[in-house]
DNA sequence: CTCTAAAAGCAAATTTTTTGCTTTAGTGGA
DNA sequence: TCCACTAAAGCAAAAAATTTGCTTTTAGAG
């Protein structure tokens, strides 16, 4: 059966828009900007590149000249959220760890900030934001496996995990109007480990 | 395990931008408009409503006033797209007509006018485009699967082929950079058709 | 400390989007 | 068939957005 390539380095690592003096202006104004989208999002305010910009405090061509359109920003802020902010727990009994991770991470996905991140991540022309959020995801799943590895047991392969139970939530949420309710997580979960 | 709830009457049959008086006037220039995307699209031209207008003959404000932005206008046209033109062969055996299905649906949606038209569909803030195209799968699958009933024989849940087949198929072509091959499709298939 | 290259600011030009009002086309009733 | 009536299209002006050429600032290298 087919698998994934997680391609850890590449994917996984690189900034969602390269930073190339970090700690400097360009960073600064990076940081201006997603924080006056995260803001204006939150007062549930237009989303506009001259409303982000002034909120930034920031020329409109600034932002048009290093994103290009206002798609391409959202999709980076989006993954900016999207990146896991720690490792998923552990209880020593992996099958409960991973249970508990796909369920939380239905959940977020399924919420309607996840829906919205998610479609931004794709409306973007680029499509390696896309990938790095995959990234992340399979980067998750392969901690909750090398832990269970490393005390000589036989989790599913990620790529098994990412088959079997992420791309039907995902799809789900995507496609269809029902969501990717805790029963129906539970239910692709079983079906994996059921078998091995 | 949880499943799909097709629903065909309400979600598939719906028309993707409701045609209030069929056969006149709107008709006329949702056709012409519908055109000129495809036109321009294939031209390679710059796809903007100004220019989608021109074409079409048509007031610029004749397509905001109708689908608001461009984003909804080519999701439409999208979903236009991907409604299937015919049902799946029938070859008298199931198992090869699902089997091709499949392949020619993973082709088709990774090539690169397929990826096109899912993002169209999904950056769209109108959800129903994307449950109609999910619905329009669905409606395939049952196809084949209700030709397999008729014999007596016992081919997956339609839920089943979308969650084991259909969504890793999408999530990798939406979210990964590895297309989805004829090996991968194929080892997804005998992965359903494996147990029943 | 100066020099350089990259990126930001600014402002004008261009393009797109919105909007108020007028005109036209299709529908239903006399 | 003709006459209203309604919904949608056309038109044009106004508003908003994006693009672009040029100037200024900033961080980093020598």
């Amino acid at each position: 059966m087919a698998g994934w390539e997680m391609d850890q380095k590449q994917a996984v690592m690189e900034k969602p828009q390269a930073a190339p003096r970090p700690g400097g202006r360009a960073a600064r104004i990076q940081a201006a900007v997603f924080k006056a989208v995260d803001e204006l999002k939150q007062a549930g305010e237009e989303l506009t590149v001259p409303a982000i910009a002034a909120r930034a405090g920031v020329t409109p061509s600034t932002i048009y000249r290093r994103w290009g359109t206002l798609a391409d920003l959202l999709s980076d802020v989006a993954v900016r959220h999207l990146r896991p902010d720690g490792e998923p727990t552990d209880s020593g009994d992996w099958r409960a760890d991973l249970r508990l991770w796909l369920e939380q991470y239905a959940e977020e996905m399924a919420s309607e900030p996840g829906r919205a991140m998610m479609r931004d991540v794709l409306s973007a022309d680029r499509a390696a934001n896309a990938c790095t959020c995959s990234a992340y995801t399979g980067q998750q799943l392969d901690v909750i496996r090398q832990r269970a590895l490393a005390r000589g047991d036989t989790p599913p392969e990620t790529a098994v995990l990412m088959d079997r139970v992420i791309a039907p939530v995902i799809y789900r949420i995507l496609f269809t109007h029902e969501g990717a309710d805790g029963d129906y997580v539970a239910g692709l979960v079983e079906g994996v480990l059921g078998e091995g």
